[in-house]
DNA sequence: TTGTAGATTGACTAATCACTCTACAAATTT
DNA sequence: AAATTTGTAGAGTGATTAGTCAATCTACAA
């Protein structure tokens, strides 16, 4: 297997599990089964490590819910779409849903560059945009709504942890018709 | 003053800028006013001064929710008093708040004992029963009410960040008309 | 005055850590 | 086949760090 991809995958499971500062790359290398040098030759540094690690899991979420989003569709049914797909890839991928959050808390953030974050948002304000305009959604600002649902999500996510797996379909529904009756506009 | 609270000040600055990882223990001594030896002595590991950080906050703002709660208030007028003060002091604390977050997404949290951060919840769960057994609450999960409302506050205050000060108590006001929407149970 | 317990200091240490360096192997290009 | 680049290894290094410790100071009670 890909040996970079590999030093990815375990520098995910340690930092989720022991924090950036409980996981010295030299556990990383051990665990992923590389020499220490090989570690530093992909990534020039820990922090770097840190920062491509945010990065491309946040690109394989935004890929796969823009292949599961289709462009026919009513902007109420994609919205659900894209809403379920985000829950459901984060309980299928609990550590890297969770190491996102890690970093968005903490400072290593603000090393990420803006272009790259905006990037990353692009698809989903768009999004927003849209159903304001067919006349969907509510006309707040795009960013509140996108907080609004983000912020929903995650609570919902934490919720849905604590829940048995049989009852996680209907708290994802509901949880969506609570959040779309707050951003649609009511005809 | 205190060297104690001085060290937890110096502390809760210098983890919201650099992270746990980027802050040493001598530059918190060092920038505290205090020899090295003198935070040991208050706080045996630097784990010990992470969470007894996080636990001083949390009790910080409990406590001023708790005097500024009046129990002749009306459900909704309670729950707007709790919401918005805790916005309130989030903006007026953004270190503190910012803190919480911070730890709550790392691992450091799974380190504090469950009849702690039990403890710190137990008012809000009470106060959300008491919602739904006066009828003024859905009939939901507490559990899930309060998961739903804390993301929200979480969600607005970070909207709120991004606007400009005149505009922040309409977005409260407006915010919580939104959340009581979701959980209140119509008439 | 003396005794005592806690507060405070800062030099010290053992361990750890991020990162380097050199050597060699494998793959790719010329 | 030679030359060049890229991948991999792992011992080595200098700096840093959490935590220790013996010594002094302070407050106050006996």
């Amino acid at each position: 297997m890909n040996k970079e991809q590999k030093i990815l995958e375990t520098a995910l499971k340690l930092f989720v599990e022991f924090g950036f500062h409980g996981t010295p790359t030299s556990k990383i290398a051990k665990e992923a089964g590389v020499a220490n040098g090989t570690l530093f030759h992909y990534f020039a540094t820990k922090e770097t490590l840190i920062k491509e690690l945010y990065v491309s899991i946040k690109n394989e979420l935004n890929q796969l819910l823009m292949a599961k989003l289709d462009v026919n569709d009513e902007i109420k049914i994609a919205a659900k779409k894209l809403y379920s797909n985000t829950i459901l890839w984060a309980l299928a991928n609990k550590d890297k849903f969770h190491y996102i959050q890690q970093v968005q808390f903490s400072p290593h953030l603000a090393q990420i560059p803006s272009d790259v974050s905006l990037e990353q948002t692009k698809m989903h304000t768009e999004f927003i945009e849209l159903g304001k305009a067919k006349g969907a959604i509510k006309l707040m600002p795009t960013d509140f709504i996108f907080t609004l649902v983000n912020s929903q999500i995650t609570g919902i996510y934490q919720y849905i942890l604590t829940q048995p797996p049989t009852q996680q379909h209907e708290i994802i529904e509901q949880g969506f018709e609570m959040i779309w009756d707050l951003i649609a506009l009511k005809k």
